[in-house]
DNA sequence: ATTGCATTTGGTACTTTACCAAGTTCTGTT
DNA sequence: AACAGAACTTGGTAAAGTACCAAATGCAAT
């Protein structure tokens, strides 16, 4: 289903999940509140998301979306690796969505996809092709050190020239773009 | 409270919290179902675990140490990384304490420890002194390559040979001990 | 014996999810 | 317009789970 061709209810649940993210956190997204909030019944809400995963996979799909406005991530596609993965909300959002994973493939791969898109913004930032295996490696590193932030929140999260710094281990260096 | 001074009930729960991880995975892991399988009231877990976060807890902590039998870490430090990362039932875990993590600073210097408890285990095997920062580095990409394996299941888990390569991206190299 | 403490029980209020059966509204067709 | 069928919406409910609380029990030191 297009986003275009969503019955105008299903926009208000994902938008009222958005604010619920937003304002409370993840366990703020559940069937009874989103419905409270949009004004629409739990058991409607089971219509359209039949199961407790497909809301928050709604969710976190267009919170990926809104965080990734496509000129920005463009143009400065570091800056926006740091300010979505360094998002303790956003992050543990993923997180608990991977945790959580059922098995189905579909649904797994629909996760899998959004990972890819930082190799698509990543690759002409790098020269690299957005198939090239490091660009993987590094968002996996970014990831990995995102989770340890959520760990200890006393600290900073790691500046852009710090992320640089990580990817030229993997020898990635911006290119010039002219 | 140290293991040894834990009331006997405390490590049936914590087993009872073990088995079902094992079996059913992480959503068994509920003060119902464990309750039942310990032959105790829900009420009375909630006595020595208010939060059902802080059951969680109690079994992760006790399948990180299960996993980590101190010779085999030291003797193949690789491997039971590999074990312990690629293992999707416990990584799963592992993600969910992360997301669903409160806000109390000892709960999530608890889990963080265990992170840092890598940092010991591969500081020897590669030469480096425990508090090396490229050893936290190489933690954090293990820790990313692992949630892009949960997400595509069908993959087979890198192998040690390949987990050094990416080790030695990072100018990481076993060193040779008799 | 009694006091104080840890343990255990039983009960309850609340939240959340996944159903279902029954209505209502909308749509295209005749 | 009238109809049939689909899409949507409601209200209700059963099951599982969490966080309380008040009361009972056991146990140890005085």
């Amino acid at each position: 289903m297009r986003e275009a061709d969503r019955p105008l209810v299903v926009n208000r649940i994902v938008q009222a999940g958005l604010e619920l993210l937003e304002e409370d956190g993840i366990h703020a997204i559940t069937q009874t509140q989103v419905a409270k909030r949009c004004g629409i019944r739990q058991s409607h809400l089971t219509y359209y998301f039949p199961k407790a995963t497909d809301l928050l996979l709604a969710v976190f799909s267009a919170s990926h979306a809104k965080a990734l406005p496509l000129d920005s991530a463009v143009h400065d596609p570091i800056g926006v690796l740091r300010a979505v993965m360094f998002d303790p909300t956003r992050m543990r959002f993923f997180l608990k969505i991977v945790a959580e994973l059922p098995d189905d493939p579909d649904i797994r791969s629909t996760v899998a996809d959004h990972a890819h898109t930082w190799a698509h913004t990543l690759g002409p930032f790098f020269g690299r092709t957005s198939s090239d295996p490091d660009l993987l490696i590094f968002v996996d590193m970014v990831r990995g050190r995102a989770i340890r932030h959520i760990l200890r929140t006393e600290g900073q999260a790691p500046s852009k020239a710090e992320l640089l710094a990580l990817a030229a281990r993997l020898s990635l260096r911006p290119v010039n773009r002219g």
